[in-house]
RNA sequence: GGGGGUGUAGCCCAAUUGGCAGAGGCGGGGCGCUUAAAACGUCCUCAGUGAGGGUUCGAGUCCCUCCACCCCCA
């Protein structure tokens, strides 16, 4: 795939390079830029400078495109995907993070043979080129590709293996058109609806958002607090898809911690609806409740205050409306404090009672905010012994509380009956029925069913299943989107644009200094005749929320260019679920949620096969300071750039994977990145120095698993200083290789450094030169997934023809894995009282014996009768006394 | 309150999945090299695994209780 490098031309090349790229002073190879110019490349080798050679290698890749992976041809390849980036400026660590990992991933999956396709593009949409545009009177546009530019600059500089041929970026015309396309599908298959609701609005960024994107009552771009508002909007009916986006975790190679997210964020909860009459009406309204069994301690209902029922009875009260009006202007965050905990919860009396379906009881109706308008029926009925929020209701309104429970522990022994008197702990623990008529003395659970069924049996209760999941809320309020392809006519109502007039395509000239939608307040942009009577119309002035870009970006990568069609089907099937997804935890809810749904609801438009994205998921723990996260504002900001232009690439990527297990935060104060460059500059001289070792010929000898040409394992003799160097890099074959499979970078690292360790030790004992030789060039290859540019570099200057990558991964040969001899640990009663060296494979008897025969052993057992003997082959031998 | 996760050396982290607690790095210290410093080389330093109980011949690892911290949902 490369040419063999010319020697003469790669000296001329990397002086230029030299010059070019290292211009940084103080690196900490103390490079002095006369004295090499003086000195001549012989001195070159020397030294370990990754400023020389890195942006070369690096550049070239990116220019010959190495990493391209035809899809047109061959069976379907591997899909590894990272991420994309949303381009705020340069690359952060966060994203040198995850790339080095992922980029690890891939070079080493490469290695084993696997065609691999790593695509990589740009969220390029959302609302900071906006703000750019406002602050700053940058047009997004510039603003959005001068970033990305700047990105790639990094990404080439780092050398992360990305197929450059199918890039893409959300905010071209030729993308979102695609992604208006896939709006339009899910239209006509009846999964997108427009609809007057109480949104969450964030007043920073001035547009709606999505339920997942309130954070403790909070905007989770701005932090804003989020106020509702009653506004007519976009949905995506993601909750038709609650019980398979639920049910299909299970086949998901994910984080355990991500599916409990998604599990809690879904929030199944089965209960039951149960129908209440209006006392002295024939109206009727349901509740929903997940404690159906306690229905005989209900002494109040509670409406939701925008309840129709509510409103409608309460229409033209004046301290209702008072009521109502506080409500909605109400943050979310004063809200979600009136919901948890003890604080106020305000509440008005209604001006009606209401039935207790189960008693015959009438009992009184409020309305509080503590009820949900959208969760259940937006009714519950009141139980203060079972539940906290309704027994500090009760308190503070002065409601009667009522036992209907008897606690017991769990083999159902009765505990102290609890005094509804002073209650202050709603009981939720186990318990038997009490005060409940004829469910008296049955365990919580069967009263439930059997309450449920009686009340059934009269028309008037039915088991439910309620989710915590909203449908996904896409419209924004913003200019710098996918606009929602959609006209609205006065005659024909709301009018899908016709695919053949997309894209919808944003103008050229909005004017970001406006208050309001830039779109919306456009002269012209929309107004459009109608696509279906040609009478005047207007386009609708909302974009799609950036999450909907996100959402199948993975498909759009197998054909960028692609104007005839969004995907093509069949390759689509054949590479998806994505065989390796790589990012960041906090997408555990929102992007990874919506992409689930959109290739679920894909496939039911006919358009896909799979019903899931993303087969296998890793996610990497995050970049901080001193256990703090890094911004720009707390000015504890490390950059890519900096570290990469004190260093160079390979030791960010090498820092980052040593730091920690992938999963695990790193916090940058606690690593070394000049200790990886202390280590990769002994791998520089130790494979500088031992260049010619083994090799009567340049380029003669292979590495290991390459035909070695230092023997098999019998020819190295045993105990011998290139004996144990061979071993030692076999072994080294062997851990290192599971250690990628599980993902463990760290210690790859941590064994390739010891094999470091041990190629020195054993040229200091005389080994032989092919011991070394294998060693060295099996720690290239080892080593070359993670720190790809300095393991080219050698294995070029070590007379290796072609690239270091496109070698095949080393395998370790068998007979030279086990030890010839192995110590094995003398117990007794558990207490190490000896040691024996033996042959590898020592029968257990004849450990035994031997075992027997060391002094303190033979001693302690003399005195005391063996009572039994343990023994592990290899390991132990453990003497126990009576 | 429920769920998920993590506690091992001054610090970051390993531990063949039940078999001698230490692989690697950082930091610290000694020595070598050096006119000197840096760099480099080399050697050393330090815990009995958050606490308590249980199972086992044997527990960092499995079980129970508790504590601390992180994340998600309330």
């Amino acid at each position: 795939m490369h040419a063999p490098t010319d020697d003469e031309s790669r000296t001329e090349h990397d002086r230029d390079d030299h010059r070019a790229g290292h211009d940084r002073d103080g690196h900490p190879a103390g490079h002095d830029r006369d004295g090499h110019d003086r000195d001549g490349h012989d001195r070159d080798d020397d030294r370990y400078d990754p400023f020389r050679f890195e942006e070369a290698i690096g550049r070239r890749w990116y220019e010959e495109r190495t990493y391209t992976t035809p899809l047109d041809a061959g069976d379907p390849p591997l899909y590894y995907l990272t991420m994309f980036p949303y381009p705020s400026g340069d690359l952060h660590m966060g994203h040198a993070e995850i790339f080095s990992l992922h980029d690890a991933l891939v070079r080493q999956k490469r290695m084993t043979g696997a065609r691999v396709f790593n695509p990589i593009g740009w969220d390029a949409f959302g609302l900071p080129a906006e703000n750019a545009a406002r602050k700053r009177g940058v047009d997004p546009r510039q603003w959005t590709y001068a970033n990305i530019e700047e990105q790639v600059g990094s990404i080439i500089r780092l050398g992360y293996s990305f197929d450059w041929s199918a890039r893409l970026h959300t905010c071209d015309p030729g993308y979102y058109r695609w992604t208006q396309w896939v709006f339009l599908q899910l239209f006509h298959k009846g999964l997108v609806d427009r609809r007057p609701g109480l949104v969450n609005w964030c007043p920073g960024c001035e547009t709606v958002l999505a339920n997942e994107q309130v954070v403790e009552g909070r905007c989770e771009r701005s932090g804003d607090p989020v106020v509702r508002r009653p506004l007519t909007q976009w949905y995506f009916r993601i909750t038709d898809y609650a019980q398979e986006l639920l049910d299909d975790l299970d086949s998901l190679d994910w984080p355990s911690r991500v599916k409990a997210m998604q599990r809690n964020w879904i929030g199944r909860s089965e209960g039951a609806t149960v129908t209440f009459a209006v006392a002295g009406s024939d109206e009727t309204f349901e509740i929903y409740t997940t404690r159906p069994d306690t229905i005989f301690g209900a002494t109040y209902v509670v409406f939701a205050p925008e309840h129709p029922l509510a409103t409608a009875r309460m229409a033209g009260n004046p301290e209702y409306d008072a009521f109502l009006l506080e409500v909605s202007q109400r943050s979310e965050i004063e809200r979600l404090t009136t919901m948890v905990g003890r604080a106020a919860k305000r509440g008005v009396r209604l001006s009606f009672d209401v039935v207790n379906p189960a008693t015959g009881e009438q009992i009184p109706a409020y309305a509080a905010d503590y009820v949900l308008t959208d969760y259940g029926t937006g009714a519950i009925m009141a139980v203060p012994c079972s539940d906290q929020r309704d027994l500090d209701f009760a308190r503070q309104h002065g409601l009667p509380v009522r036992m209907i429970v008897q606690p017991v522990d769990e083999r159902g022994t009765p505990l102290p009956p609890l005094d509804p008197g002073t209650l202050s702990e709603a009981y939720t623990g186990p318990a038997t029925m009490t005060g409940s008529g004829p469910y008296d003395g049955l365990p919580t659970k069967e009263a439930a069913a059997a309450i449920v069924a009686d009340l059934a049996a009269r028309g008037l209760a039915r088991t439910t299943v309620s989710f915590r999941l909203r449908d996904w809320l896409v419209s924004r309020q913003r200019s710098w989107g996918a606009p929602i392809p959609v006209v609205h006519c006065p005659g024909c109502g709301t009018v899908p644009v016709p695919e053949d007039q997309l894209p919808v395509a944003l103008p050229d000239d909005l004017d970001f200094n406006v208050s309001g939608s830039p779109l919306d307040l456009h002269p012209t942009w929309k107004h459009v005749p109608c696509p279906s009577c040609g009478q005047a119309a207007t386009r609708d002035t909302d974009t799609m929320d950036t999450f909907v870009d996100s959402s199948w970006y993975f498909l759009r990568f197998l054909s960028p260019g692609d104007e005839q069609r969004a995907w093509p089907r069949e390759l689509a099937d054949g590479v998806l679920p994505i065989h390796q997804y790589t990012g960041g935890v906090e997408h555990a809810v929102l992007h990874l949620l919506y992409a689930r749904f959109f290739v679920k609801a894909l496939r039911d438009c006919g358009l896909l096969a799979a019903g899931e994205p993303f087969r296998a998921l890793l996610n990497q723990g995050q970049v901080v300071l001193d256990g703090a996260a890094m911004s720009k504002s707390k000015g504890n900001l490390v950059t890519p750039v900096e570290v990469y232009g004190t260093y160079g690439a390979d030791t960010l990527r090498g820092t980052m994977l040593f730091a920690s297990p992938p999963e695990d935060d790193i916090d940058w104060a606690t690593v070394s990145p000049s200790g990886m460059h202390k280590w990769l500059s002994r791998v520089w001289r130790i494979a500088i120095e031992t260049r010619d070792e083994g090799r009567p010929g340049a380029g003669g000898s292979g590495p290991a698993g390459a035909g070695s040409a230092a023997g098999t394992g019998s020819a190295a003799g045993a105990g011998s200083a290139a004996g144990e160097l061979r071993r030692s890099t076999h072994r080294t074959i062997r851990d290192v290789t599971a250690d990628y499979d599980d993902r463990k970078y760290n210690t790859v690292i941590a064994k390739l450094m010891t094999l470091t360790n041990d190629v020195t030790e054993a040229r200091r004992a005389g080994a032989d030169g092919e011991a070394v030789s294998e060693a060295v060039d099996t720690l290239l290859l080892l080593l070359a997934p993670i720190c790809p540019f300095i393991t080219e570099e050698l294995w070029t200057r070590r007379g290796h023809a072609g690239s270091v990558h496109d070698q095949s991964w080393p395998s370790a040969d068998e007979a030279l894995l086990t030890s010839a001899e192995v110590a094995v640990v003398v117990q007794v009663d558990g207490k190490v009282r000896g040691r024996l060296t033996v042959p590898a494979g020592t029968a257990a008897d004849e450990l035994q014996v031997l075992a027997r025969g060391l002094e303190p052993v033979s001693r302690l057992l003399a005195e005391a009768g063996t009572v039994r003997v343990v023994v592990v082959p290899d390991r132990v031998v453990n003497f126990v006394r009576a």
